[in-house]
DNA sequence: CCTTGTTTTTAGAATTATTCTAATTATAAT
DNA sequence: ATTATAATTAGAATAATTCTAAAAACAAGG
């Protein structure tokens, strides 16, 4: 693995931020200055490819990236704010359902965040 | 609902296709000859805002969207394809875990469709 | 069925996100 | 060293989506 290869998998593996390429970009910029956006975006594919880290799509934003130790996600229907969640692993259960070959999963659960919660008991928002 | 509206509801509701904002557009201008993606985009988005569709962000292509009664997903790990999937609901499983607030949740199980499993067996694909 | 106010649609520009191309540089393998 | 392979760069290109301001459609009240 090259100098960005590993350093683009270590800022993503070992931060709970689910930053943007954008994002990921700035970051290794500080320490790399020279550094190009596409080489950002040519790293991130291919360590999705090598299932190092994993791409998430959320809606209304650029694509995010992850970590891939197993965990779900909770993300505020009204804010968009994404957090982790670790729900016991239900793999068993869906092939239970549809037979072997699952590769793995992805969950998104949907809630009010409590800040939007919040908000909302006080009828500032709908 | 305006006229455009109700159309591109039906459309999403009525269909297993999964569509594109595009597909969307170019199916509706069959009939509607005059529509503009503007409208079509705009139109999504609120038919999403008042939960009477639902949108999917996919890996790698456009958001698509789908009709709102529940049902999961299954998406080829190798080729995106997508397609339908109804297992069990889990909102109880959840909810005992995380406690009460889930609005609802999206499940992707990746695994190889049937296609890219025959590939991979004839050794066509890595 | 006119007038007025609100919402929707339109056209097209603008923005954002991402990929592609071709040249250059770095790395690894003989 | 020499060559082959892979990574990086700059910047253009493409794709997807949103924005803007004006025009059109619609809805409600008189």
């Amino acid at each position: 693995m090259t100098r960005y290869a590993k350093r683009i998998w270590e800022l993503v593996d070992h931060s709970e931020a689910h930053m943007t390429a954008e994002q990921i970009f700035l970051e290794l910029k500080k320490e790399e200055p020279k550094v190009v956006q596409a080489t950002v975006y040519n790293n991130l594919n291919t360590l999705c490819q090598k299932g190092l880290i994993r791409k998430l799509s959320i809606e209304g934003s650029p694509d995010r990236y992850d970590k891939i130790r197993r965990h779900d996600h909770l993300v505020c229907k009204r804010c968009g704010a994404l957090s982790d969640i670790t729900f016991e692993d239900m793999t068993g259960d869906l092939e239970r359902q549809m037979g072997e070959g699952i590769l793995f999963y992805d969950l998104k659960v949907f809630y009010l965040c409590p800040k939007c919660r919040e908000k909302k008991e006080k009828g500032v928002l709908p």
